[in-house]
DNA sequence: AACGCAAGTGTATCAAGATTCGCCGCTTGC
DNA sequence: GCAAGCGGCGAATCTTGATACACTTGCGTT
């Protein structure tokens, strides 16, 4: 314990040295009487305890010319592109696109906020995962989930502890739906949305939203949205196929114009539903990836987004099709 | 300009693969079609370009026991103690005050508030230089010079820079005190406090401040308060310190126990007052080195601070003495 | 008490990255 | 139109930092 806060001590010490003085390893080894070898370790181990953070920030305006496009095209009024390494491989561009999101997310002023999350979006958990802690806590902020669950239960832990930790990083109280996300009536659904004082709790937060994290989806079943007994069946996302969908926003189907699709799917849904969202300015989507397209044409179009995360390739395709 | 965009670019690119990813030198090369020299050379441009940062974290707590204790002595609501590589080395201490000064100060919430500053202190000029852009703009923050000019005119255009920056970081718009410091007598100073309008309208604003970052100095004339028309003679520095002085804030003096020293000298000052700081928790003071100690000790004793960044020797003998 | 094991350190060595040097292509001035 | 100058690039080289290996030390076990 004690000797685990000198390491710290010691490790905080060589690491600016090394960083903030630019000196190099073996003077700092002879400076403190031990060897380049310990030194070079120590600066490892100082990075891996988060001492030491190397972040790239992605420039203001990298990509300004297609992000002004996109902004005018589709009445956004924020876009950020990022330059995936590989565009058909889907699960970097999430990690890329979290990583960038974060940063964003970093810089907006969110105390205070009522703010809806999700975490059965891949890239809403790679945001998580790339965000940095910040010091600033506020019993107002809340953290809302979105959507209850779904998938096996093995995932329903990582969600829960996504929003937990999603929820102290930026400092403020998370709020859990803990239901189902599907359920397989709207009686059953009626009921379990009355049942848990948590649940009540975050579904009436749903309709104070500031600001909406939301998840953009296909109209597949892939990872990790397995079928479940909390899930669509196979049989319902054809149903809402053949009925126009080409996406879905918080497992909301819209069709390629991005208006809405009602059918009783929606009954059976816990979560919140696209009148909800706030109003303007807080419409935060991350969403990138080939099989994404279509679905984040219609969100665009249906202007169920304002702020965007998006991918090269997909921006481009945004603006040429 | 189109091809510095372009540069940006492939830096941010090249910096992401290497950092973010973990791509060595040599397949980043091989896979964009260059040498590794090059890889190199655009990894240093990326981090001259700030677009890599790497940054030490002190991590929270990490001298827990002495910050306690300093709090608990002084009635202090915050002190962060910073390890010196050279207790000897002013110059090197008042840069890791401010860095370190600098990340807190990122952390905590400005906007919107009134934020007094001064830039006739070294350490926190230094707390200007290793401030990291916010992207949180606030009009209705507000950056107030607490201390008018002192010095050459060299200084004086520094000083002037160091306060627009330092607004332009934090996202608030700066207040000048378009007046000297020091003046030669009562009617003079008052006639030039009403000479300007933009004086006038940062004078007012000295009554509502919400935070200070306080300079704290000693007695003595040392750079960059150098002898001039616009500062105390040697005279008028051992009149005072005949009264007992043993430090300043801010050009007030101060003896021993922090208690204020009254003389003609308040009435020749351009500048924020005692009186005016603001109420509790926002009196931030960035200051250490062995030549500060007397003075620190003094500004601590009358509470003039209550928030406190300092090197490991001042914070001991704080505690000591 | 002796042994075995794990954690941590230093030495020597190896790999990775920085730098030097010379080449090439482009601009600029005569 | 040509030579001089300049800037950027890559190959080779050198420096810096990472790592394998051997050794010590401290602690728990037999």
């Amino acid at each position: 314990m004690a000797a685990d806060l000198e390491l710290r001590r010691f490790m905080t010490k060589v690491a600016r040295m090394y960083y903030t003085h630019g000196i190099r390893q073996i003077e700092i080894a002879s400076s403190l009487g031990i060897s380049q070898a310990r030194v070079s370790r120590l600066l490892q181990a100082a990075e891996q305890a988060k001492i030491v953070r190397t972040i790239v920030v992605i420039p203001e305006g990298l990509h300004a010319e297609i992000e002004e496009d996109l902004q005018a095209r589709y009445g956004l009024s924020q876009v950020h592109v990022v330059e995936a390494l590989d565009p058909s491989d889907e699960a970097g561009i999430n990690r890329d696109l979290g990583e960038a999101a974060a940063l964003i997310l970093g810089a907006m002023q969110l105390s205070g906020k009522t703010i809806g999350f999700t975490s059965w979006s891949r890239s809403l958990r790679s945001l998580v995962a790339a965000l940095e802690p910040s010091k600033k806590r506020s019993d107002a902020t809340r953290i809302v989930e979105m959507l209850g669950d779904v998938g096996p239960p093995q995932l329903q832990h990582d969600s829960t502890q996504s929003t937990q930790r999603f929820a102290d990083l930026v400092g403020g109280t998370p709020l859990f739906i803990r239901a189902p996300g599907v359920l397989s009536s709207a009686e059953v659904r009626d009921a379990m949305m009355n049942y848990d004082v948590h649940t009540r709790e975050a579904i009436a937060a749903l309709d104070e939203l500031n600001v909406a994290l939301v998840g953009i989806g296909t109209c597949n079943i892939d990872a990790p949205l397995e079928p479940g007994g909390n899930f669509f069946t196979v049989e319902q996302f054809e149903m809402v196929k053949s009925l126009g969908a080409v996406g879905q926003i918080n497992l909301r189907f819209i069709d390629a114009e991005g208006i809405p699709i009602e059918s009783e799917l929606d009954s059976l849904v816990i979560g919140v539903t696209l009148a909800q969202l706030p109003a303007h300015g807080g419409r935060f989507a991350v969403a990138g990836g080939r099989s994404k397209y279509e679905a984040v044409r219609a969100a665009l179009r249906g202007h169920w987004i304002d702020t965007l995360v998006t991918d090269m390739e997909t921006a481009e395709r945004l603006l040429r099709e």
